[in-house]
DNA sequence: TAGATTGTTAATCGATTAACAATC
DNA sequence: TAGATTGTTAATCGATTAACAATC
């Protein structure tokens, strides 16, 4: 079976944002919103925006712009975000316990169940509301709680080890906090999530930026 | 002027990968690494990783591959990672908290150098050796630090007062994980993080996958 | 030497942008 | 109505991949 990849991923990335901004709308108690302010908002170009929305299937009204409601809707929908995922956190550190923080995943149905760490300090106390299990209770506790996704924040050298326990429990998609690249079966999906190359990015700028200037 | 952006974006990000594994070459004793050993260590291509390394301007010997001391040493300098750059960072919550937390970046030139926050209890101590300054002081204490990048990790309604207030200060580049869009001036560099979008990819590819099992 | 791997040049692919008729 | 905004079709742009001669 081949690796899971997402056609569109340039536009699937930006959905979050337009969300984002069409949820102040409606907030706001706009019913209609058009792809040229979204545009403006975000520094995009409007004939990308509208390019974006279609992959929704939202159709919008000329002069109008797009209805708010149902935009709100078609993206959670085509995000998947209108449904509940269970997930598991393992490796309740700094970076793990910041995510447990993050109430805004939540409102998209990821819903953090339990959390899995080493330090017996842990074990057994909870962090943002999440109870910490032991790291030895991983594989049967993953199983018992039926959970679907990981989020994978232990220290990098445990990665590879803690991802083959994961996909032996009976996890399907891995939210990869390290920088690991894992090897996993195809049938499971695997996000990275890679500061380094974000930093790569702040950096090159930063050179362009400063050899403009001189 | 016109905004700052980085061609060759999508090689970029995938350079700190290449440094790791060739970093474990090194720390292997390797003299030479090939194009096709990194694109299997990362299920690439390897004309992809040959096209990405050609940027650094290393050359690399046919039958050998790269030489790993002088390859490290041209992907560090292309991302400006030999050098040092001073930061601070501003919102230590449990995100910021968790950066502090990533010696990784010390060894890319970044150090963070004070933090700031609005907790009296914060303030006046230290987190991961770096000491906690008062948000009043934000202006006063970056002009005399003369730092260069700031980390942003408030929460995201003050996103935007505050990256003005780092701009007035001085700060020319910034690394943004609140989910704002940011409205500088374009002398300013910004590189935003944004969990959400790897949150979308990962939500579709479950999707895709889940379609294709049933 | 033989052959694995390089760098270059060309082809393909996919994403972004442009142009514009349709329309509320 | 007049005109802002839509969706579609085509053009452009940039990144990835293919082909292959050069070479250590």
């Amino acid at each position: 079976m081949a690796k899971t990849k997402v056609s569109f991923a340039p536009s699937v990335r930006r959905l979050p944002s337009y969300l984002h901004i069409i949820r102040q709308a409606q907030r706001n108690g706009d019913y209609y919103i058009s792809g040229t302010i979204i545009a403006n908002e975000l520094n995009l170009e409007p004939i990308q925006v509208r390019k974006d929305l279609a992959i929704t299937g939202i159709i919008g009204k000329p002069k109008k712009g797009y209805p708010v409601e149902a935009l709100v809707a078609a993206i959670e929908h085509y995000l998947g975000w209108d449904e509940s995922h269970e997930a598991v956190l393992v490796g309740a550190g700094n970076l793990g316990s910041a995510l447990m923080g993050y109430q805004e995943f939540q409102l998209h149905g990821l819903h953090v169940i339990a959390a899995f760490d080493t330090d017996p300090a842990k074990v057994g106390g909870k962090i943002h509301g999440v109870p910490i299990l032991s790291m030895d209770s991983l594989e049967e506790n993953i199983k018992l709680l039926r959970a679907e996704i990981a989020i994978l924040t232990v220290p990098s050298p445990f990665a590879q080890a803690t991802a083959e326990t994961l996909v032996k429990a009976g996890i399907s998609s891995i939210w990869n906090f390290t920088n690991t690249k894992l090897k996993v079966p195809d049938s499971v999906v695997v996000q990275r999530e890679d500061l380094s190359s974000g930093y790569a990015i702040l950096s090159v700028m930063m050179q362009t930026q400063r050899g403009r200037l001189s």
